[in-house]
RNA sequence: GCCGCCGUAGCUCAGGUGGUAGAGCGGCGGGCUGUUAACCCGCAGGUCGUGGGUUCAAGUCCCACCGGCGGCGCCA
């Protein structure tokens, strides 16, 4: 046995992640904190499962190390308490993860209280979500939350080398976007305000000044859906084009989503396949997507039996029929004008329908981008919103656009909440956000947690 | 907005046809020298969602309300 040196004698700081990764030397002394997740003993050991937000660890106490003192002292230490621990690490083939900490010092940096409300057995979702604060420590959140992580950073980094400029819009907005979908009215110094439902009118305005432009900003619907894939407040991930046809933006849409998918498959797997996703499946996406117009989506349902007329938007019956079809992300193009908001341009060939595409995802997960081409000209603007029955003047900054050097452009939105639900596998879009604000539930935390403009809501 | 189901211990649930409450986990005490949501023994813990009604008697039957879950519609 050779001499240790002073520097390999003294703990080296560590990360659980470094310690997993095996990038610390077996038998090298570290230093890591955090919580205690877990704690198992038999008399004479106790197992002592570590939570850094970098991993889980399990950390190996002995009686003959430490002492009956200090391993009691451990075993009844209660869980969630905080503690800096010191030790060598060690491959087990035992140990969750294949590496442990054998420990010789330690510190209790914080006493948990004893009654920590999250047991080690199921709950139920009701319980969950009034102990949300606490149950985004558990693998499963923490799995959740690192994807999203990971997923936006691949959204943003393929924008970015794409020469996309990052911009802000306000949240408070004056009007309505989209059509159909319910506004929350705020009240703005005795004015009537709203909430936003999307960036992208604001964005139409950005790209003659920036060019390639998107936003990652949370979007409110008031509607009072009732499904596992609604929130009231969602992330929404826009993005607006110049001098782009729709052809140019499936494009778009292909290598865009494709390299998300490619990214998490590469450096999201342990987490997705925790979760039950099995990293293949994105691996797979290739572009081009597939494309189904929809008067062939109508005739596909139609000849599956599902009641549809032709002029109908497609319901979530719909979307699920047709994305069980598929195993890869798939585009719906040329919905009729019937079916989208008033700024989709009408198709020159066929002015019933607009050129605009859905992206739909697999396995019955269905819709996660909307998009397409926007109407670049004046008159037929104006035509379309007062079609809509909609107050021209409320949108006279909108129609200026069409005025002062017009050009073609496209954009699309996509809900990140939908996209998370879908790479990791989950059955409840509540589950793709650390907090989410679900309509018929107002949560204890939501009092304090509470965004301003929701106290203005209720006020 | 519509349809269906549920509400019993901190949590997850069991309590045929009415007779004032049980289990597992968690907590507390003890045991176990390699555990994997560890395990074993013991203890504590409940105005049965709220209000009203039927009855000698209601967790159980009836009505209303509140809260939750699932599905549809609307949408990302």
């Amino acid at each position: 046995m050779g001499t240790l040196t002073r520097s390999e004698d003294r703990a080296l700081p560590a990360s659980i992640s470094d310690v997993l990764s095996g990038s610390v030397p077996e038998g090298r002394k570290v230093r890591i904190r955090g919580w205690l997740s877990n704690r198992r003993s038999s008399g004479g050991v106790v197992f002592l499962i570590m939570r850094d937000g970098t991993g889980w660890l399990q950390c190996v106490a002995r009686r003959d190390v430490l002492g009956d003192k200090k391993l009691d002292e451990l075993e009844k230490l209660p869980i969630e308490s905080v503690l800096e621990l010191e030790g060598s690490v060690r491959a087990d083939k035992r140990a969750p993860g294949g590496y442990e900490l054998s420990i010789d010092r330690y510190r209790i940096l914080s006493v948990a209280w004893p009654d920590y409300p999250i047991a080690k057995k199921y709950h139920g979702p009701d319980f969950l979500l009034e102990k949300r604060h606490l149950w985004i420590r558990s693998k499963k959140m923490w799995c959740i939350l690192i994807v999203r992580s990971k997923l936006l950073k691949a959204a943003r980094s393929w924008l970015d080398e794409h020469g996309y400029v990052e911009v802000q819009a306000p949240i408070l907005t004056a009007s309505a976007c989209e059509g159909g979908a319910t506004l929350f009215p705020v009240d703005y110094f005795g004015r009537k305000a709203y909430l936003t439902q999307s960036w992208q009118l604001y964005g139409e305005a950005f790209i003659a000044s920036v060019g390639k432009c998107y936003t990652l900003a949370p979007s409110f619907r008031a509607e009072k859906s009732r499904t596992r894939r609604h929130l009231t407040e969602y992330w929404h991930l826009e993005v607006e084009i110049p001098f782009c046809d729709l052809k140019c933006l499936l494009k778009v849409i292909d290598e865009f989503i494709t390299h998300i998918c490619h990214e998490l498959a590469d450096k999201a797997a342990e987490e997705l396949r925790t979760l039950g996703r099995d990293p293949a499946d994105l691996a797979r996406v290739e572009p081009p997507f597939p494309r189904l117009k929809y008067d062939e989506a109508v005739e596909m349902l139609q000849a599956e039996g599902v009641q549809i007329e032709w002029g109908e938007d497609l319901t979530w019956t719909c979307e699920k029929v047709l994305a069980s079809e598929f195993d890869v992300p798939f585009f719906v193009t040329h919905f009729p004008k019937t079916a989208k908001a008033f700024y989709h341009k009408p198709d020159p060939e066929r002015p019933e329908v607009t050129l605009s595409a859905d992206l739909l995802a697999p396995e019955g997960y269905g819709e996660i981008i909307g998009g397409g081409e926007r109407i670049d000209d004046y008159e037929t603007l104006l035509a379309r919103i007062r079609e809509e029955g909609l107050d021209p003047a409320d949108y006279e900054w909108y129609l200026d656009l069409r005025k002062y050097g017009s050009i073609q452009h496209s954009g699309f939105g996509l809900g990140v909440e939908r996209m998370v639900m879908w790479v990791c596998k989950l059955d409840h879009i509540r589950d793709a956000i650390a907090f989410p604000r679900l309509v018929r539930r107002r949560s204890s935390w939501s009092t304090t947690m509470m965004p301003m403009a929701y106290a203005l809501v209720r006020s």
